[in-house]
DNA sequence: GTATCAGTACTCGGATAAATTATGTCCGAGTGGTAAAGG
DNA sequence: CCTTTACCACTCGGACATAATTTATCCGAGTACTGATAC
């Protein structure tokens, strides 16, 4: 009880993609390298870059020199489609039917419509999700947007590029 | 992976919180009984109870006749409230300043203010929790508004009460 | 008949286990560069 | 010198443990009703 937070991979996932949003459109980035750059255990990162791909949010390459990059451009990757892969698969709220469970058992017939509960869930959730959809990685690399710091992201990504 | 949702015991409370909002000023309904209605296990939704209870959204009477009710008026108790007290203890989104790991560590003076990705998170749960705060229970017990079934509510509860 | 009082049945509250989920780790399949060997 | 070829380093992908959280359960503290008892 008392906690129902998004999984921590969530905010792991949105910086990488931060990241691959750096990237020029034929380069690559290894998810270890990833893993490296934010100090991340690598073989979990490994683990949500393949939800992220199965999701078609990255494109993984595979072989000797492959690594993942965005799948689309930076501005059409929302942020609640990252979201989404990596942290909420089906809903934050599951209505159970609760209404149809003990002696008082409302008639199935009549719960053809959602009850008020579940719709009341549902359109905050659609809100929630309608604010992270309206936001592409493009407009968090904005001047001025502090994805991560200030002008941190451009300037060391490429830097890191390099260096090993 | 892939899951992040809401624990169970939210849609237990908000419904159990509309079964005490149909009570009359003056009357209790125990936690055991509460369980009853809707076939819950008895001991668990106790554990909801008391958080609900330390949260102030209900008002726990023990003793012999003792039970719950709401402790204000249905009106004045928004869901957001009853989903803030068993489901999001701190937030749905915790930032854990990645932007200051790794090698390219951001500076910490740099870190005053939020990064783009928690302020973007913070404004999305705002957007949620403020749907949930304009309802009330009152709003969702209206009629035609199908808390958990049409009329279900106000004439069962009631039948309920009396019969053992 | 009335007041007192002990007993009891029922309530909430917190401490304690089991199950599910998120987190973390590992090894196998596949790709492409690399370098050696042959022409 | 160029082509072929086998090898190896490095990649992603999925199967396997561990840790944390949710779910479930139990027993103790307290209150008010019940009935008996004394007056």
């Amino acid at each position: 009880m008392r906690s129902g937070r998004l999984p921590q991979s969530v905010e792991w996932a949105i910086h990488v993609c931060l990241v691959l949003a750096q990237l020029a459109e034929d380069e690559l980035l290894p998810a270890p390298r990833l893993a490296q750059l934010f100090d991340l255990p690598a073989a979990y990162l490994a683990k949500v870059m393949q939800d992220l791909a199965a999701a078609g949010v990255v494109r993984s390459v595979p072989g000797r020199r492959g690594g993942y990059r965005l799948h689309t451009a930076p501005q059409d990757v929302s942020v609640g489609r990252i979201v989404r892969a990596t942290g909420l698969a089906d809903a934050l709220f599951v209505c159970t039917e609760i209404r149809q469970r003990g002696p008082c058992a409302a008639d199935p017939d009549q719960c053809r419509t959602p009850c008020a509960v579940a719709a009341l869930m549902r359109r905050a959730e659609a809100a929630y999700l309608d604010v992270l959809d309206r936001v592409s990685l493009a407009d968090l690399t904005m001047p001025g947007g502090r994805a991560s710091a200030d002008g941190w992201l451009t300037t060391n990504v490429h830097l890191f590029k390099e260096n090993p």
